[in-house]
DNA sequence: ATACATTATGTACTTTAAACACATTATAGC
DNA sequence: GCTATAATGTGTTTAAAGTACATAATGTAT
């Protein structure tokens, strides 16, 4: 008889070691997008076995917190953030994957808008990496991040998501060098435009780019009602910094 | 300083319960597929608080063994079968989910042939529950049960994994009437037939249906290079009662 | 033999995706 | 101011995939 069949009485009357001997974490691909790359949000790992290597942002799960709430914690704990776009990649628990114990964590992807989030960022050893140029991270985390990104590509073209990756307006170009950016691929101008439109995401705002090099391109932004669905107001920044 | 910041020497020092707090289980949501319907493998559950509820067949997993083996350990405990087919989807870990404890569980689909195999399965309040007539189920398993018919739906029609619930030979109506079952809705038999015969998975056999009260069919198989990459040999029982 | 059910195959229409051409509107240099 | 340049905005053409529907072929049952 298994532990998860015995009734309560019982398994209170166990040793507490014999059912709970594993620790539980929650990982954070935290992408973020400047400069025409794709970004990740990366601490110097401070285990003597990773000494120098960078890894992603986590910590172990509170007895009184819901698995899904961990990542939330971690992200406003380490970026101020609130409210962001986050969803669950998947769980990791090869018994060797972290050299201090037994820790099976569950991954999280988080989307973020960079440009409106610069001040709590730089302490504690946290900085943004090219996601392209990772070759690898401490623990298990580059194939975190790899499972992640592989995750991130293949939603984006059905979901409007990434849209948490930049500000409120954006032209075509600029969404354009974004997907381009994620999914690693140059696109067709022309067949993007029309791919985009065609699904009804955007809304023509009837103004063009300003103090760009070029003709300026109209701006766009996310349907209200999408935004409700898949963008989450970052309110903390929304009452502060941003237009 | 969280605990997974700490190094490994000040994690021993620290009491065993400060990390160890949560129990790890995985469950199973083994598909099978029998009399035109999608079924799945349900226990009886034998907590006070769920009694005469069915559930999912989960264990804890084990310090030794790595989060992955443990659902197919499980599936060979129960059910006798080795190899088979296994998908991590979802990790569920509300505070509240368990009552018996604080239980973050990693919920796998299954999918296995069901017309192979029926020794081993009726011990133990072990039975097949057809799923669109499962209301609720103890714990959340129902929720875990959604979430996984919803991916294996997403999955089916890029990816020659519905192979796993039917024998070696089987007709194009025999595969319609399984993703029909998979799917929940009606298919039109000419043009399922082109979708999948564009997706060249199948080489026909050259064969016939025997002993059909109609016209028979012809007879194909899943090609041998994707049978390797998707379709995972049940071992045990080809050596045994399969042709 | 005939009626009937099921398999097998084909055709026309629509939608989607990929490759590519051209006109428009701004900046920059002369 | 004029022109070259570079980016934006909008097409067209072609092929591929998906949907709706029709017909022929092959077995069983009466």
């Amino acid at each position: 008889m298994t532990a998860l069949h015995l009734k309560t009485a019982e398994i209170e009357k166990a040793t507490h070691s014999d059912f709970f001997n594993i620790a539980v974490s929650v990982d954070c691909v935290i992408f973020g997008y400047a400069e025409k790359q794709l970004k990740v949000l990366l601490i110097k790992s401070d285990l003597e076995e990773f000494k120098g290597m960078w890894s992603l942002l986590g910590d172990l799960v509170r007895i009184n917190e819901d698995l899904q709430e961990a990542p939330y914690r971690v992200l406003l704990d380490r970026t101020g953030l609130k409210d962001v776009y986050l969803e669950q990649v998947h769980t990791f628990g090869s018994i060797n994957r972290h050299p201090s114990g037994r820790v099976v964590t569950t991954a999280y992807y988080s989307l973020i808008n960079l440009c409106n989030h610069q001040p709590k960022q730089m302490e504690n050893e946290v900085h943004w990496h090219p996601v392209n140029e990772i070759q690898k991270l401490a623990f298990d985390h580059k194939l975190i991040l790899d499972t992640c990104l592989a995750q991130l590509r293949e939603k984006i073209m059905e979901h409007p998501i990434v849209f948490n990756l930049l500000g409120e307006k954006f032209s075509l170009r600029q969404l354009q060098d974004l997907y381009e950016a994620i999914l690693g691929v140059e696109l067709d101008r022309r067949n993007f435009r029309k791919r985009i439109t065609l699904k009804n995401w955007l809304v023509d705002l009837n103004e063009m780019e300003e103090d760009v090099p070029h003709r300026p391109g109209k701006l766009y932004k996310l349907r209200t009602q999408l935004k409700k669905e898949y963008q989450v107001a970052q309110k903390q920044n929304l009452e502060g910094t941003l237009v």
